[in-house]
Order: C-alpha cells, then sequence, then structure tokens
DNA sequence: GCCGTTTTCGGCCCGACTGTTTTCAGTCG
C-alpha cells in the first residue's frame, strides 16, 4: 500500500483530528495483516481489511464522524473498530493491543508473506517452532532439512518454499498496466487466431485497467473434442518461455518478450522517472522480462460466467455471490443455479443461460458492470438501481494541459507538439514545461517561458485566421518550493495561461510527515495563479511510493475554491509510470466536483499517446464527460482558464 | 470483529489445487 511503512504514524500536532483518513485505512490494513499472522479469526481479520477500504473510501470527514458518533453508524463498523477509531482520531492514542501487535510482530514474518505458497498458517508455525524471523532464516531452515520433519510439512512442501522464495527474488514485482497490455493483448491475438477457439478474451486486473497487472488470465471458449489440440498448439507457440502447467482446462505458461515480433522497446522517459527507477539498467530489466500467463479452456455455454469470474475482482465476486444467494441462487464459474448437489461442470446443466456478461447481470436485477469498475466501490449498489456512471471515452478528449517541449526536457519543439495534437484530433493543446529550480529537466527562464508565450500566441492568430479550430495554451510546470510558494514571480505568471503545480524535490517531501506536506500544498493552492495539481502523490510505479499527502482534504478545498468561481482542477497523470491521481480518489474528486484534467505528460510527440492509459485510469475513478476538462471544446476552455 | 423483518448467537463466498493426509488444512484467486 503506497506510503504505508509498518509502524503507526505519529499523531499530528493539532489534532483534533488527530489522524487522517489515509493513515487510519492504512493502520486497518496493516492491523489486518498482523492479526493474520497472529494466527487470528479470519473472519475478524476480513472486519480489519473491510474497515481499511470504507475508511480510505469515505466520502465524509473522518474527523467529524467521530466527533459525531456517526463512525458507529457505517456498514462494517461496529463496538470494537468504532472505539479504536475514536480513541485514535479523537484523542491522538492507538490502542495498546495494536501498538503491542506491532511491536511484537518480526517485519521479516510479514515479508515471508510474499513468498507463493506460503500464508500466515505456515508461518506462525515455522516461527513458533523453529524460531525462524525472516526469509533468509527460512530459507536456512530449509536448506538443513528442518522445515520437512515438522507436523503438516514434508519434502515437496519444503522444496516449494525454497521454489517460492527463489521466485519471490527474481519475479517479486507486478508488471506495469502498460506492459501487461502488450503482453496480454498480443497472447490474446494469437490464441483468438487458432483454429477451434470460438471466442476469447483477457481476464483478470489487465481487463479490470488495474495500475499494475500481477499476470494474465485468458478465458476461451472451446468444444470439448478440440480441447487438447488447441492446448498443445497454445504450449507451441512464439513467446512461451516456459510452461508451468497444463491440465484439461487450464494451461499455465511464462511468457518473454519474443512474443513481440516487432521486438520490445520502451518510449522515452523523463529524467525524473528514470532516475527514481534505476537509472538505463531498467530498460535493460524490461527487455529480459517476463510475465506469468493462464489460459482457461471452457465450452462455450459457460465462457460468460467463466469470464465474469476470472475478470474479478475477488471483492466484487464475493458481492455477486451474495446477490446470488440473495435469489436463493448459487454463483461460480461454471454458472448461476439453484443449490444442488452436483459439482462442476455438472451442476452447471442446470444454471440459467447467458450469451454473454450482461445476461449474469440482468439475472440478478442488476444492469451491466464495465470491468473497470469491478472492485466493488458502489458498483454493485449502483447497477442495482440503474445508477451507473456514463463513462469517458478517448473520443472524448479534445486537449490536455502538461506537455513538455524542447524548451526544458522534451524531445520535440512547440511545432512538432502543435502538429501531433492536431492529427490526434484535438482541438487546444496546453504546454507547460519546467520551472527554473528543477535543473536536472532544464528548466526554462521566465524570459524563455514569455517568449514561448509570445510564439504561441502567433500561431494562435494566424490559425483563427484561416479558420482552424485549433489552439495553443501556455502553461508552466512550475517547482512548489518550500512554503508552498512557486517558481516564478507573480508578474510572470500572470501573463501566460495557467500553472501546473507539481512536487519534484522528492527527497525532502518524502522525508516530512503528511500534515506538513499538506500544509504546503493547500498553501500553493491557495494562489491565484495556481490552476491544476500535478502528479498529486509524485509515485512512480514500480519505482518509489508518493510522498504522504492527505488528498481527501486537499481535494475538499480544491472543492470550496471551485464552488467560489476559482479554477483548481487536479491531474489524473496518464504517464504509465504515474497514473496518478490514483483511481481510488477519481471518483472522490467527482463527487466534490473538483475538475479532473487527464494530462500525459508528454516528453515526445509518441508521449501524448499515453493519454490512452489516463482515460482507462479515468474510467475506472467513475469519471463522465463532464467531469474532465479535457471534453471541453476550444473556446470553453479559453473561457474556463481566464474566468 | 460485524451483523440480524425468521437470529443478540452463529453464521460470515466459492471452488480448485496441493500435499499431507486416511478425511483434512492451508493457500490461492
Amino acid at each position: 500500500m503506497a506510503g504505508s511503512s509498518w509502524t503507526l504514524p505519529k499523531p499530528r500536532a493539532n489534532g483534533p483530528p488527530y489522524f487522517s483518513r489515509n493513515q487510519v485505512s492504512n493502520a486497518l490494513h496493516q492491523m489486518a495483516v498482523l492479526l493474520e499472522l497472529s494466527g487470528a479469526n479470519m473472519f475478524r481479520v476480513r472486519s480489519y481489511q473491510n474497515g481499511s477500504r470504507l475508511i480510505g473510501s469515505l466520502s465524509q470527514d473522518l474527523g467529524e464522524l467521530v466527533a459525531s458518533g456517526e463512525i458507529f453508524e457505517l456498514k462494517g463498523i461496529g463496538k470494537g473498530l468504532g472505539t479504536a477509531i475514536t480513541q485514535s482520531v479523537g484523542e491522538g492514542n492507538w490502542p495498546e493491543d495494536w501498538i503491542n501487535l506491532h511491536q511484537t510482530t518480526p517485519q521479516g514474518l510479514i515479508e515471508m508473506l510474499g513468498i507463493p505458497g506460503v500464508g500466515p498458517k505456515k508461518i506462525k508455525m515455522i516461527h513458533e517452532e523453529l524460531g525462524v524471523l525472516s526469509v533468509a532464516d527460512l530459507q536456512e531452515a530449509c536448506v538443513k532439512n528442518e522445515v520437512a520433519p515438522m507436523k503438516g510439512f514434508g519434502a515437496k512442501s519444503q522444496q516449494k518454499i525454497l521454489d517460492g522464495i527463489d521466485l519471490l527474488a527474481r519475479f517479486s514485482a507486478r508488471r506495469r498496466l502498460d506492459i501487461g497490455l502488450r503482453y496480454g493483448q498480443t497472447f490474446l491475438s494469437m490464441i483468438l487466431k487458432l483454429d477451434g477457439v470460438e471466442r476469447a478474451e483477457l481476464a483478470g486486473s489487465a481487463r479490470r485497467r488495474k495500475e499494475t497487472i500481477g499476470d494474465l488470465d485468458i478465458v476461451a471458449a472451446v468444444k470439448p473434442e478440440d480441447v487438447e489440440r488447441v492446448t498443445n498448439e497454445i504450449l507451441s507457440m512464439k513467446g512461451i518461455a516456459d510452461v508451468k502447467g497444463a491440465g484439461d482446462s487450464k494451461v499455465s505458461v511464462i511468457l518473454d518478450t519474443s512474443i513481440f515480433e516487432e521486438g520490445f522497446s520502451l518510449g522515452h522517459l523523463d529524467a525524473n522517472v528514470l532516475d527514481a527507477i534505476g537509472g538505463e539498467s531498467y530498460e535493460q530489466l524490461e527487455s529480459g522480462g517476463t510475465i506469468d500467463a493462464q489460459v482457461r479452456l471452457v465450452p462455450a455455454h459457460v465462457f460468460p460466467y467463466t469470464l465474469a469470474y476470472f475478470t474479478g475482482s475477488k471483492e466484487h465476486n464475493i458481492r455477486m455471490r451474495q446477490a446470488a444467494q440473495d435469489r436463493g441462487l448459487k454463483l461460480n464459474e461454471f454458472g448461476l443455479m439453484p443449490e444442488t448437489e452436483l459439482t462442476g461442470l455438472e451442476a452447471a446443466r442446470t444454471s440459467l443461460p447467458a450469451e454473454d456478461e450482461s445476461d449474469i447481470y440482468s439475472h440478478l436485477g442488476m444492469d451491466f458492470v464495465t470491468p473497470e469498475l469491478r472492485e466493488d466501490m458502489g458498483e454493485i449498489e449502483a447497477s442495482a438501481v440503474g445508477q451507473l456512471p456514463d463513462l469517458i471515452t478517448l473520443s472524448n478528449i479534445k486537449g490536455a494541459l502538461h506537455n513538455h517541449t524542447t524548451l526544458s526536457d522534451g524531445e520535440a519543439s512547440l511545432e512538432q507538439m502543435a502538429d501531433a495534437a492536431q492529427r490526434m484530433g484535438w482541438n487546444w493543446l496546453g504546454i507547460a514545461d519546467h520551472s527554473p529550480t528543477l535543473q536536472i529537466a532544464h528548466g526554462a527562464s521566465a524570459e524563455d517561458l514569455l517568449d514561448q508565450h509570445r510564439t504561441m500566441q502567433k500561431y494562435n492568430k494566424e490559425w483563427e485566421d484561416s479558420g482552424v479550430d485549433f489552439k495553443l495554451f501556455s502553461g508552466v510546470e512550475s517547482d512548489i518550493l518550500e512554503d508552498g510558494k512557486l517558481d516564478h514571480p507573480d508578474d510572470v505568471l500572470a501573463q501566460i495561461d495557467y500553472v501546473v503545480a507539481s512536487v519534484h524535490a522528492m527527497g525532502r517531501w518524502r522525508s516530512r510527515d503528511e500534515s506538513q506536506n499538506t500544509e504546503d500544498l493547500l498553501k500553493c493552492l491557495e494562489h491565484p495563479a495556481t490552476t491544476v495539481l500535478g502528479h498529486p502523490t509524485g509515485r512512480i510505479l514500480q519505482g518509489r511510493d508518493g510522498y504522504e499527502i492527505d488528498l481527501h482534504t486537499i481535494l475538499e478545498h480544491m472543492s470550496e475554491a471551485n464552488k467560489e468561481g476559482e479554477l483548481k482542477a487536479v491531474e489524473l497523470n496518464a504517464s504509465p509510470y504515474r497514473l496518478d491521481l490514483d483511481w481510488r480518489l477519481c471518483k472522490r474528486a467527482k463527487e466534490l466536483q473538483v475538475p479532473v484534467v487527464i494530462n500525459p505528460d508528454a516528453h515526445s510527440v509518441q508521449g501524448l499517446g499515453d493519454i490512452d492509459y489516463g482515460v482507462m485510469i479515468a474510467r475506472k475513478g467513475w469519471l463522465e464527460e463532464s467531469d474532465i476538462l479535457n471534453s471541453l471544446g476550444r473556446e470553453e476552455i479559453t473561457r474556463r482558464l481566464n474566468g
């Protein structure tokens, strides 16, 4: 979980509230993990997990809920959690037993949870009987053959643990959405070409457009008599680095980059990103990369059920099964049917029919839920009452505000960027090059910035005179300095169209606590010139966590400013390395009516294409056409920026 | 730990797989 370390945060000085939604949500999540390791009842563990999700996506102010006692009325917060949260948020003290559990659980046990095939029960036993405190200890114990003789273990278990530790060291990282989709879509298109494959779709977190992807799931409809042949043809495909298993309904393989006929290359990376992900070695890591993939082969009549099941999320599936239960039915990967003695495909013969996933939802009295929304973030409730959002698509995008040129660290000139934007069908483009403090990115001086502004005005006049529906806007990506100050004098900022304010001094911001960072960001947002908050947490996916920040509070302040007629928008940075604003908070911004602007943060012509990933995440975050600035026409955006 | 127009106690989503077991526990998705 981003920003969390395995300690309980210190209370802020000027409470109550002493802790933010993030902090309480993280603490509950940690408690769930620690309780699991301590051998607690799994349903108790789940209560903490549910509580964490609930508090993390809370639309009300946590401090107020605690002060008024309404916290106890939330479904999922009872006497126990309610009291604990009230005490921590209201008085600044975490419960004694929470503190104790943190102090008595060795850090290494938490790391051991990452080993595939090793769960809390086994860790607890190994820890108690062998005194194992870390992954390294466990490896040593296995090598010394101390694990196999234990009750419930054996030679195979011991070897599996050793293999798991090896796997953890090599492939612990999930893959970014862009990488996962490239593998997934390539693999899917190859499977679709096979004789006997009636239909096939990408499932799992890739289909849900999660910002990172663990492994690929593909579901294919194949007649029983074709399964063996199709399986063999999949196993002989280009790009299969290793076969993990192949049964009569599932093929499990590891893909490598030889699956890409045209080779595998990464686009341009900005210096800040490159720095964060370990420089040039990252490209090598990618080109030598692999990804696990599973293909499920099922008869056509169960395909929609299997697709829905393996698309998940787990949380969404749980709610769907409960909905089925409420109707006296049972839902699984084979069908939706009355309770029966039969199991698996046998039972599926009694299932209600489904041509597509929408039939499944319709059997349960719900509207079809698009895969991006299946996270149990309110979509179940909304679909039951016909209130699902009408999500944006790429065709809604008419421009974007945060892009770079050769004036700072971009690869393309102003002219090339404008030309590319027009070819993409956009009606406007905002350029926001770096400000002077960011020397690593050749931040531009005020003089150069104003020069660029005049050049844009010249082009704009030419387009207007010749009836071209396109316009450039001049902005700056201003570093947020000490005390939330902007990086140019006010008189310079007043001359250009807008300011994207972003944090780049990550070292300093990450060394400070949440309340200090939040305070500085709020000050910066109060500056009349600040229009857009750029990459709000500074995270680099698979690279580094962002700085600690209470974005709930930030968004609430921005909401107030917008109500008073100012324009304060939050960026959804579309770079697949960032995807920041997180989709979980997009929904919050929407509720608060804070405009979102999806920005490719392009450092090249190709970089403009990253808008695609931004749209995916915006959809995942429930955003509709009216929630984003990108959907405004040339004249409307002019009015909003100048208003 | 949470929840309740059949319940304040006894449930809490479902199935496959694996390895350890003579009937099941742990892990995973």
